[in-house]
DNA sequence: GTTCGGACTGCAAGCGCTTGCACTCACTTC
DNA sequence: GAAGTGAGTGCAAGCGCTTGCAGTCCGAAC
């Protein structure tokens, strides 16, 4: 009956038990830190572990658990090195704590699948961390009653573990270094990217400058705001547009570093100097805003991405609670960015 | 004894099995397309798992076939552009065979373990994935000796499947685009990570701009060749570097993208302009090079992901062919690039 | 009318772990 | 000395699937 042939199979529980000469489920008990498990014993087992070079399949103990160890970080766009930059943050703790991550895409249809627990993921993690998937407060909620544990992140959220910059408070800095150097024209680039659906991410950056505008007593000119796509190629013929207008701004707010890149690229074209011509400021701080050096607004992705981790992981533990976490971002000034240039006051 | 409490617990197969009335065995036949089972009792089978939402338990199921249906995809940097954009290509790929995904870092202990199938991977997935990885001939034959599949991507290799571009070719395009350039003074920025260990992809750049020098009949001055880390601030430095030397050199190829990008604005802080004072040339088509107009040889990397993804699913059905899949290069002029400076002829 | 080969389905034995429960022993505590 | 107490261990029943083997049934071939 007992089909101990001779191949080279993997080590099991079982063998280590004959090896340690206990019992398996000591055995299992040992490997996990139980209590009442005597030292010397462990060591047995421990010692058995090492000659057999025994590693537990995980998915015997998952099953037996219940308990799959795996979170699943579903991100629209996984291209994007907003993304990477969070999932690496994300990955580094749940390594350390010896979970798996399962990456998966969003697609609008898998989103609505996952708001209500439907999804193909939700059998096989034991939560779920949601970046950029932008699904509202009373998708928060449906989500809140499921039993597997949500984080997301990018979204100020009241009834699940959220984290996010204050996206306002970012635009209202950018706008208000862009005043205090004397700009007045001040134009701005928003996107409206459909993977993103009804996020209002760009709608709270819009408000933060509004609000540094008014506050100096200023508004946009309706030509002035521009749909530059979220991407290098939106930014560049949003910025040529603008240079190409009756009244073109002196300074230009791009909603996303890589909207500015395109600027920038659209503005040597023309011949312009940014910073002296016409001043840019991006958002985000892309890693390579710092070589071109593109002011821009600050935000400590990885970071963000290694807090998602720490409070899925206390989401588990059973000992987080359920709340916004708001992460600070900072204006970085760098050469994009100058003084008005005298040319523009000219009317 | 049977506990059918009313547990709102998940639907298993057993549940499917009452509900369209045939045995466990006949709905786990029916959801695999098994042969040899009747159209109309698929059909029922079907129905109760819409009814019920019966999502199979990959825990369970792995157990009993013991296929894990994972691969591990292994990197040193997962932070790196490079690796999340091959590793995107990969993800499109595995996600469509149904496959899943698991990422992890490679640290150098964990190479050798890979190396010798003893690592913590080898017990969880069918397959394994290596980028950027260099683990050399002796190295690969090992791992071909392993039972575990394997694609290395980044090296060429014989004895495991591998996938890599011809570096000194795609160095040599460079090389030779300068000198069309009229450029004869020409420095190279290299790189020596300390992560990728062993590995000659520096090596193998520096023979084909070599060689491409060599046949125009130049060669390279020793203080004209630097390390810049294979990092924007390393690729800064390494250009100010050269800026201050005796004998400024009118072009520069650098091993990456990223290290032009730092040199880019090594050469804005000392007022020059790329494409007219110095030329540069980079390495990858970083994604932003095209809008910093940076003139770079290009790679495919996630199809370089989507090839390594398929030819590891070709490995686990036992299709695939042991052999170095070469990737072709191209190089792209953009505006960091123009013909000798009148400046620099002048000794 | 048998016999036979397939198509289709069910039985039941695992896959390699985890864990509730029961049990054995010292040791204490009255 | 009896009765507790609790640390330490083993038994065995699963966890939810897959799959070899053994039917059953039916039409085709003899």
């Amino acid at each position: 009956m007992n089909d101990s042939t001779t191949k080279s199979t993997r080590a099991t529980i079982d063998d280590v038990a004959r090896e340690a000469g206990v019992s398996t489920a000591t055995v299992s008990r040992a490997l996990r830190d139980h209590p009442h498990v005597a030292t010397a014993t462990k060591q047995r087992v421990v010692a058995a572990v090492d000659r057999l070079r025994y590693v537990a399949n995980p998915n015997a103990s998952r099953l037996a658990s219940g308990q799959s160890r795996t979170v699943g970080l579903v991100a629209p766009l996984l291209t994007n090195w907003y993304t990477s930059e969070l999932m690496i943050g994300v990955e580094e703790v749940m390594t350390q704590a010896r979970f798996d991550l399962l990456i998966g895409t969003a697609n609008p249809t898998a989103r609505e699948r996952i708001f209500r627990g439907g999804a193909h993921f939700h059998q096989r993690v034991d939560g779920v961390i949601l970046v950029d998937v932008f699904c509202g407060e009373q998708r928060a909620e449906q989500m809140a009653a499921l039993e597997t544990p949500v984080v997301v992140l990018g979204e100020a959220l009241a009834s699940v573990v959220s984290i996010s910059i204050d996206n306002a408070h970012g635009a209202e800095l950018a706008a208000r270094h862009l005043i205090e150097l004397g700009h007045r024209r001040i134009a701005l680039v928003l996107g409206h990217s459909e993977l993103h659906v009804a996020h209002d991410v760009p709608a709270e950056r819009a408000r933060g400058f509004a609000t540094s505008l008014a506050a100096a007593g200023l508004t946009v000119a309706p030509e002035h705001i521009l749909d530059g796509d979220f991407t290098i190629g939106g930014g560049r013929r949003a910025m040529a547009t603008l240079l190409a207008g009756p009244t073109p701004p002196s300074a230009v707010f791009f909603m996303s570093d890589e909207m500015a890149f395109g600027a920038l690229q659209a503005l040597r074209e023309a011949g312009l100097v940014a910073g002296r011509d016409v001043s840019v400021v991006g958002f985000d701080d892309h890693p390579v805003a710092e070589s071109i050096g593109l002011t821009t607004v600050h935000q400590p992705i990885r970071d963000m991405g290694r807090l998602g981790a720490e409070l899925m992981l206390e989401l588990l533990d059973g000992t987080a609670t359920v709340r916004h976490h708001p992460v600070e971002v900072a204006l970085i000034e760098r050469i994009t960015t100058g003084p008005l240039n005298p040319l523009h006051t000219s009317r």
